[in-house]
DNA sequence: ACTGCTGTGTAGCTTTTGGTACAGACCGCC
DNA sequence: GGCGGTCTGTACCAAAAGCTACACAGCAGT
């Protein structure tokens, strides 16, 4: 992997020095066609991660078998899950999964710790890497007790729908994300349409009105 | 504040390196007798905070009112909180409150960050705060989506119980800690007397059957 | 002893969520 | 067209958790 193909890629012109120089260092490109599992609990971290295109999801199964995202990784973010095992020499706790059409660079755990050692501009990605999963893990645990399922639901709804305001995404999917059942989903769905919030087809969703979701969220009850 | 007094605190001689040369560089020493809220969501942090001695218990505040603990940082432990926001600058998204005879040593914010620049032990530091932080609200964000409020209080009882198998703990605060109310936990507290597994008193509550309460945790259902 | 405060015990009801079961719709493929 | 798989719709019941209301117990101060 050469930095200059490297840097054909669609993000790469806009990310930090730190993320240019992590990348130009012996990152290995890795492409995924299909939605693939990358990492299981209890799998040892081989290196950093990197995400240049698509979306990884990290999420946890409970012993029932229910799953829940945890948070997402966007393209141009350092990918942090590897970071805590690569400093802590734990383990990951969770699995992460990697979205269709999603490329990852990763980058091996001996070359990133001595760049880390280095070079500022890298720690100082690291520790914005991680700032940054600490904010948005701790806005996920206030939100998983502070609102309801339909609350979340609707959120789900608004954050992740396209600018046409389309959501493709199955309501399985919608109850892995949310910790839920699909039937629980689909009650939820159908409370929504008769509401006139959302028109549901198969394996998209589309908002109708989203000022009614958003009542719905701010609705203290 | 001299670096010889803060070496006469108990836990200073087991620190890091990076953690010691951040107390001696501009530590403020604050000291909490009772109980009380050191940062409101929004504010602003003014510098990092190292616990020397007793605990501080960060929780976030639903709309209803209900509180819900997010992490606690024990003493020996970098304040975390604080790292967010002084590298991001991001407002803190969440409450902080020191327990009974609490001291924080207070690193005002640019010394903070110009010692990070410069020493290695001290990236080290913070890199390993802020991924502890990481992997504990993980877990939290797990075990509240995959475990029942009874395994959950069972869990509360097990890890904060004294050795002695004594919880010094009203039912209030551990609603508060669970994001619950005081009635479920009585109802559960009172379940769990009913199959001899704890005594009640006034403020405390007493282990008698601690397999029995690791048992109902790792129950599946 | 009286009072007030804080903490616990309990009952009954409502809402929310989960679990089971099944019918039907859409889609691609042979 | 027929078939199998995936996705959605829905009805019903069960469990979990929250809400309200109130009685009483321990403790401190006057």
């Amino acid at each position: 992997m050469t930095s200059s193909s490297l840097e054909s890629l669609g993000p790469f012109r806009q990310l930090s020095e730190g993320s240019r120089k992590l990348l130009r260092r012996g990152a290995v490109l890795v492409q995924c066609g299909p939605p693939a599992p990358i990492l299981q609990p209890g799998q040892s971290i081989s290196g950093a991660y990197f995400v240049v295109r698509g979306r990884l999801r990290v999420y946890a199964i409970a012993p029932d078998g229910t799953e829940a995202t945890l948070y997402f990784i966007s393209p141009g973010e350092t990918c942090v899950f590897a970071l805590n095992s690569l400093f802590n020499d734990l383990r990951y706790p969770a699995w992460v999964q990697a979205e269709a059409g999603t490329t990852v660079a990763l980058i091996p755990g001996p070359v990133f710790r001595e760049l880390f050692q280095k070079e500022p501009s890298i720690q100082d990605v690291t520790v914005r890497a991680l700032s940054t999963l600490v904010f948005r893990l701790m806005e996920e645990l206030e939100e998983v007790h502070a609102y309801k399922l339909d609350q979340r639901l609707a959120n789900l709804l608004l954050i992740h729908a396209s600018a046409a305001g389309e959501l493709a995404m199955t309501q399985q999917r919608m109850a892995a994300h949310l910790g839920t059942t699909r039937e629980v989903v689909a009650r939820l769905i159908r409370e929504f349409v008769a509401q006139g919030y959302v028109e549901t087809g198969r394996g998209v969703t589309r908002i109708k009105n989203a000022d009614g979701l958003a009542r719905l969220i701010a609705a203290s009850a």
